[in-house]
DNA sequence: CGAAAACATTACAAAATTGAAAGGTTAGGG
DNA sequence: CCCTAACCTTTCAATTTTGTAATGTTTTCG
């Protein structure tokens, strides 16, 4: 775990690295917002620290440049002033979290490992899957069993509500309003045939149903 | 950063979590296969190193059992034995990578952070820019300049293949290729006509053209 | 058990997307 | 400067996808 700190203050500076180090993080160091500027736009970080306060460019142009480059890298900042103002201004400009002096050591760690696992884990999911069922959003590919399914793409649409949430029962309101967009009832039964074209293909051929009729309720993707 | 170790030799247990510990992992143990399976299911874990020769469910059924429920976890696998034959089928049942006892612990270190830098790398896209433009693979969404974009699926397709090499010449040929699939000439104007369509969604409305004609050669993305 | 409501399926029609062809425009070599 | 090849654009037709409606089936409840 890489990480870029922005600090001026060699006191400071001392013992926050000294602390991650300890940690088990590689920290690299600048005093200066150019630096880290660039230092940040190699993507080899997995995290930065950023002081507001530090001679020629601050910690807060640095975010809004990263942001501005859709950098996505986590960023902590510092601040010696905790107004209201720039706390909402750091995290405005795209900062992830917010430090005011004085710190505990153990508040920047926490902070810091949170902001790490947060971002590895918020990354959105390319492929969703449900029992032998597999779909990949990237390639729009969906697989049952290592059988590729060609869906059309509103039957894909529907198909990825279903997995999106399994064993969770779409009302026929909930998928006009989500896979059509409607918010009335077209007073046809698309949904009706959507679903039976939809099973045609997920499910006709195989023992094992996926897609259940609930009565007066709707459907559910389930075992 | 969350490390799996799967190892019953107490001696080399000792020596490889001290030194992964120090090194800043948390790393948590187990000498049972079962055991390290279920754990590694948990996907709370950022990479596993795994003995292939401990009681009960081996290093290697581990791996294969997790890579069959496309568990993407980096795995490293452990053995005494060096034989082609070992390495070969832990490399072909899904793990990373293969170190042969007995190793030095930086060996180790080096290949374990190499195998989380990897994996993190390796993530595909979400999102292509270029300029202005901006396509969100996964809701299949195209802006230019803010301005949201109606693509039918060949001119996204299209698209796709420009900012995933922009600045290259893609020739007819290429274009063909990979937007149809095709490894013959159709002897039609299809891929003038695909240009002229998505040029007239991404560049007429706009100053500055995305797609440039290379005459007798191809189609380039660039400002 | 029988009627009504909800659902399933099929067939057909409408709409959207794509491909082919034709005619116009541009660029570059002779 | 003209001719030709390459490219651009528009139009039309074929195909694919989607929506509607009609008909058949199943479930529920009196």
């Amino acid at each position: 775990m890489k990480l870029l700190l922005l600090e001026d203050d060699p006191k400071v500076t001392d013992f926050i690295t000294k602390g991650l180090r300890e940690a088990g993080f590689v920290v690299e160091h600048t005093t200066q917002g150019e630096v880290a500027l660039s230092l940040a736009q190699s993507e080899e970080y997995d995290a930065a620290v950023l002081d507001i306060m530090v001679p020629g460019l601050s910690g807060l142009s640095v975010v809004q440049t990263l942001r501005e480059q859709k950098n996505p890298i986590p960023v902590l900042i510092l601040s010696a002033k905790h107004t209201l103002k720039d706390r909402v201004s750091g995290i405005e400009l795209g900062a992830d979290d917010y430090l005011t002096k004085p710190f505990s050591f153990t508040e920047l760690l926490v902070r810091v490992q949170a902001l790490i696992r947060r971002n590895s884990l918020n990354a959105e999911p390319t492929t969703l899957q449900y029992a032998d069922l597999e779909m990949n959003l990237l390639s729009r590919e969906v697989f049952r069993s290592k059988h590729l399914l060609q869906l059309q793409p509103r039957e894909f649409s529907l198909l990825e509500y279903f997995l999106r949430y399994p064993g969770r029962v779409l009302s026929k309101t909930f998928i006009l309003e989500h896979v059509w967009d409607y918010d009335f009832d077209p007073q046809t039964n698309v949904v009706d045939v959507l679903v039976s074209r939809l099973r045609s293909k997920v499910d006709r051929d195989f023992d094992t149903k996926l897609i259940h009729t609930l009565r007066g309720v709707g459907y559910v993707l389930k075992l």
